[in-house]
Formats: structure tokens, C-alpha cells, sequence
DNA sequence: CTTTGCATTAACCAAATGGTTAAACAACTT
DNA sequence: AAGTTGTTTAACCATTTGGTTAATGCAAAG
């Protein structure tokens, strides 16, 4: 998130802005020059069209709520310090951006091929994958419950993501505020870890 | 899903389609009316306008998803039991329309003061916190290890609802077709269940 | 058969929206 | 001072889109 002052770099962060929030179909080409404090034939100027200007705000949210997951099972930790920390990690990095999580799996949903022309750049999630081949290994040798490594990880992946995409309904449902729901975060990235590794004893 | 073949019918039909696949801002009223096959005038002769139409789908939505999360966890079967059917019903009834999750997501994120008015409609789950009550008795008693009922709540929510939301992502990555992506869902039924009463164990 | 009242349609309308353009501006070169 | 080049703007344009309307169809009531 640099924030140099070149129109270029303020019409990127407006349209990161306004697309996180409204998506796509939603956003307007008016509202993303007004973020950004410029007219509106800028945005055209410098990025040509709606589209490509979306490509770029999409591309940078993929990394990085996908990057990150690669990236946070980096490291030779034993696997269950990796656990923990990856957890908190995850965690922590989407709750700077709360947003993300639903923007990406909206535009995926209305166009899954756009998600296709990311993976083109990079192979598919080699520390994942290489973790969870670990975790089946510590199967094997008894020291964790026998489980599907890939429902373990999708159901991970899901209790740390979905709060953030459920937030406005879970602040709704339970009648958090803005603060309580910060605190249930700080809370989670504990609960998460701890879940996960009394659901994995043996 | 009744199926008669009113026009009305008709047209709520074609709405759910078109306005769950493609949200509020991305439906266009002319693919409704396509969908339908009738003449676009139609649906503001029933329906009067685009929001009144969305209003009537989405307030079915909510009800399709939060609805159910309270109704699953009616009855007075023992806890253990009343988990492993919960999940295992709320997985089957989300399979049912994939859709869903992540269109009620999504336009509760576009207007949260939408789900504000869905529930002037009835109280707030009633079976939900009274069953939320019944695992800190148990917890008190010992038989289940000590965890927030509010983390557990929304680590299994997420876990159901998560693979729905995430599904094109989900396929894409980990390279399954619909198919396996069925089994996947099948598989989960059992996965979640086991998974969360194992984390439960003291 | 004609009237009455709802259902349906094609044509139309005004506003919104993505995109373009020609002119003004500003900084730098010659 | 006069070009030269890249930047910015206001005005404009074509298309899309939600919504309306006047005319037509049509079945039941009289």
C-alpha cells in the first residue's frame, strides 16, 4: 500500500477503494476520478478502460489473500508451532484489509476465468501442498488423528476467512460493534489455533 | 421452490436466477424478463421496480440461510448427536443452492441496513442461544473442553457455509471438477462432525 | 355480440454511464 | 520568445438501463 502522490498511484488506491467496496458491476468510473480527487478522463488516460483498471485492483487481491496463504506455510517449524502461527498470521494480515476476503470470492464467482489467468504467473501453492503431504506423513506415524489433509485445510483456511466475509451479518446477528468485533478477532486467532490442534489429537 | 406457472411465479423465478448469480447492480431487468420469457414491462407491473423485485428475493435468501441455522438446532436430542445432524442438515440444505451463501454475503456487505429489517420479522435465534447456553453448561460440568460458545458457533458455520462461498476458488486451485467437488461436500458432512467433537474432547 | 377489466406487448423516454475529444495548461528545450 | 511534449479538464457522445405508456389481446360478464 504505497501512497506516493503520482495521479497514477492515486487512481489505483481509489479504485481499490471504490472496487473493494461496491465490485465491478457495482463500482462507477465517476466515483473512483471523485476518490481520487481528478477528472474522470484520467482514469481512461492512464488505464484505458473500466476493465483493465479492475484487472489490476483484481490481480493485487489475489495475491494477496492467495499469496499469503502460500507464503504463511513457508518455514521449517515442526507442524504444529506452523499451525499456530500460520493461523495467527492469516488472521492478522486479513484484518487489515476486511474487505478482501468477499471482493475476491464475488468477482471469482461472477468470472471464475479471471482466476485462471492469475495461477498462469506461478505454480499452484507449493508450500500448501508440501504441508499438507507433512501432515499426512505425521498421520501415517500415528501422531495426529487420521484426517483428509485437504478438508483440514479448507476447514482452516475457512474459519479464518469467513468472519471477515460474514462480518457485517455477524455484527448484526449478535450485536456486536465495530470494538467487540475487533476483540472476537484477537480472541479467534487463539480459539482458531487451539481448535485445530485439539481436533487433531489423536 | 414451488413451480406454478403464474406469471408472478414466473418472474420470482427468473429474479432468483438472475439476481443470485449476478448480484443487485449486476442484474439487468432485461435478462430477468428473458429468463422468464415474458416482456420486461411485466415485472414492474407486478413488481413496480428493480428494488422491490431484489427486496422480495433477497428477504427469501436470508430467511434460506439464516432460517434454517436457527431451525437445525431445534429438537432435544443430546448435544453430541444435535451437532453431528446440524452439520450434516446444513450442509445438505446449502448444497441445495450453492448461490446462496455468497449472495446473501455480498449484498448484506452493499447494505447492511437490509438484514436490519429482515429480522423486525422474529427474534433472534432463538434454538441457537439456548443451545449456545446448553454447551457452556457442559463445559461448566467438564465434559467438553472450556471454549467461547460463540467461537465454536462461527467455526462451524464457517466450516458449512466457507466451501460454498469459496467453491469456483476452491475448484480452480485444487484442480477438482464438479464431480469431485460433489464428493468433496459429501465427504464433508462426516469431516466437520468428527472434526468438531474431537476439538471438544476435554 | 358487446362490454368490461385485467394481462401483455412494442415502442418510447430520461437518466446514468463508460468512453472520447479538442482545447487549455504547464514544464522543459531550443 | 517560441516550440515541444506530456498532463489535465470541460464538454460531448453513444449506449445501456430502469421505467413508462398507449395500444392490443383476451377471457369472463352482461
Amino acid at each position: 500500500m504505497q501512497t506516493t502522490n503520482t495521479t497514477e498511484q492515486q487512481i489505483i488506491e481509489a479504485a481499490r477503494k471504490i472496487f473493494m467496496q461496491r465490485g465491478l458491476s457495482g463500482a462507477r468510473m465517476q466515483d473512483i476520478a471523485d476518490a481520487a480527487g481528478i477528472n474522470k478522463a484520467m482514469l481512461h488516460y492512464y488505464y484505458r478502460s473500466k476493465d483493465k483498471l479492475f484487472e489490476i485492483v483484481f490481480a493485487e487481491a489475489v495475491q494477496a489473500l492467495l499469496g499469503r496463504v502460500n507464503a504463511i506455510f513457508a518455514g521449517d517449524m515442526p507442524w504444529k508451532e506452523k499451525i499456530v502461527a500460520a493461523i495467527d498470521n492469516y488472521i492478522t494480515s486479513i484484518s487489515e484489509n476486511p474487505y478482501l476476503p468477499l471482493f475476491v470470492l464475488h468477482e471469482i464467482n461472477q468470472n471464475p476465468d479471471r482466476l485462471v489467468s492469475q495461477f498462469l504467473h506461478g505454480p499452484l501453492f507449493p508450500n500448501l501442498r508440501a504441508f499438507m503431504a507433512e501432515l499426512a506423513e505425521e498421520a501415517a506415524k500415528g501422531n495426529i488423528r487420521k484426517v483428509d489433509p485437504l478438508q483440514l485445510m479448507i476447514s482452516i483456511i475457512s474459519m479464518c476467512v469467513f468472519p471477515f466475509a460474514a462480518k457485517p451479518l455477524l455484527t448484526g446477528v449478535f450485536q456486536m460493534d465495530a470494538n467487540a468485533f475487533g476483540k472476537f478477532i484477537e480472541e479467534r486467532k487463539k480459539f482458531v489455533g487451539s481448535f485445530v490442534l485439539n481436533a487433531l489429537e489423536p
